[in-house]
DNA sequence: TGGGAAAACCGCCAGG
DNA sequence: AACCTGGCGGTTTTCC
């Protein structure tokens, strides 16, 4: 396996035919489940989808030669730390030690990668790597739930959040226990492939392509492959644009220059959502900075954001986030 | 918190 | 034959 070249963006969409190296940062003690969701997503061979690219893969680790695993056997990383140089997407497993700083070398090289803009990862405890590179800082992350507290208390300035099973923030992206782990490496390739991709992946491995497990989740940057002319993309920019105005099908589908019924098929395919529902999501994900940073009332704020009633966004709200507009605003209030 | 009207959703099918 | 399209209508979700 080589090291691929040096890309300067992150995101694969736009690179056809180009490589895109994923690569895991392996350490002593490091868990071979994680190392294995990351394998199973992005390192199996995919000749089945039509795609034009899928990833090459690669583990380094600080130290050359056998890493010992969870489970006492040894796990070979044929590559250094140098092989950061050269990835687009890094993923974090969980940490050994939760107490314990990594070396200066891996923080470094992290944050040079995230600098040159390579996408970070973290599984599990792997959010305490990515804390200690303060790239983590004032922004939400997951971790495992058994770690939120400690994580708070080791990194105060970064925000745990420990209900939900990933977040994406764009160019960093945690997530929790182990096998939200595989939640969010999905969700990566929903990114850069489309959902239906990420469905057959999902399939093949025998998982459910998207899990809510009633909880929340917070995504930043949820607009899958727009690719300029798609008619689901634009329409979909064209909403993220006016999403203070009232949206329908109808109209939506006007703008994709689609029937109703053809628009909302093909927008269950590209996004795994039905329009409706993805109005609701995109609505309150719009709403949850200026809970935090806009000092309006709540009303004005559901208001702002494109629903008809605050009833009904405090409903939605609930329902989605699993607090009231108030008490978010009350815990994430900027300080 | 409830319930009736309206909108959205999606399986189905016929036509291109 | 395999596929995409657009309308119908029964069911579910949202609105107020």
């Amino acid at each position: 396996m080589t090291t691929a070249p040096h890309h300067e963006t992150v995101s694969g969409r736009d690179r056809a035919g180009s490589s895109h190296e994923v690569v895991v940062l392996g350490y002593e003690g490091m868990s071979p489940f994680e190392l294995g969701v990351a394998t199973e997503v992005f390192a199996l061979p995919r000749p089945e989808l039509e795609v034009d690219w899928w990833y090459t893969f690669a583990l380094c680790a600080e130290r050359r030669g056998p890493l010992g695993a969870v489970g006492g056997f040894g796990i070979e990383a044929p590559h250094g730390l140098e092989a950061l140089a050269g990835a687009d997407t890094i993923i974090v497993p969980g940490s050994a030690d939760v107490h314990a700083d990594p070396p200066d070398a891996v923080v470094n090289a992290l944050r040079a990668a995230h600098q040159r803009g390579a996408r970070l990862v973290s599984i599990c405890s792997g959010a305490f790597v990515l804390a200690a590179t303060g790239l983590l800082d004032g922004l939400m992350a997951a971790t495992h739930w058994r770690y939120a507290a400690l994580l708070r208390s080791r990194f105060p300035r970064v925000r745990v959040d420990p209900d939900v099973l990933y977040l994406d923030h764009g160019q960093i992206l945690t997530s929790a226990g182990t096998a939200a782990g595989i939640d969010l490496c999905l969700h990566i390739v929903r990114r850069d492939h489309g959902a239906d991709i990420a469905n057959r992946v999902a399939r093949r491995m025998v998982v459910a392509p998207h899990r809510d497990g009633g909880q929340a989740q917070f995504i930043e940057q949820p607009v899958p492959a727009t690719g300029n002319g798609d008619p689901i993309g634009t329409a979909i920019a064209h909403a993220l644009d006016h999403l203070d105005e009232p949206l329908d099908v109808d109209a939506l589908a006007r703008v994709a220059h689609l029937s109703p019924r053809q628009f909302s098929r093909r927008f269950r395919a590209t996004t795994g959502t039905s329009p409706g529902r993805w109005l609701i999501e995109q609505r309150i994900h719009a709403s949850l900075p200026l809970l935090e940073h806009d000092a309006r009332g709540i009303e004005a704020l559901g208001q702002a954001v494109g629903f008809p009633s605050p009833a009904s966004y405090r409903q939605h709200f609930r329902e989605i986030v699993g607090l009231s507009p108030a008490a978010y605003r009350n815990r994430f209030r900027a300080a």
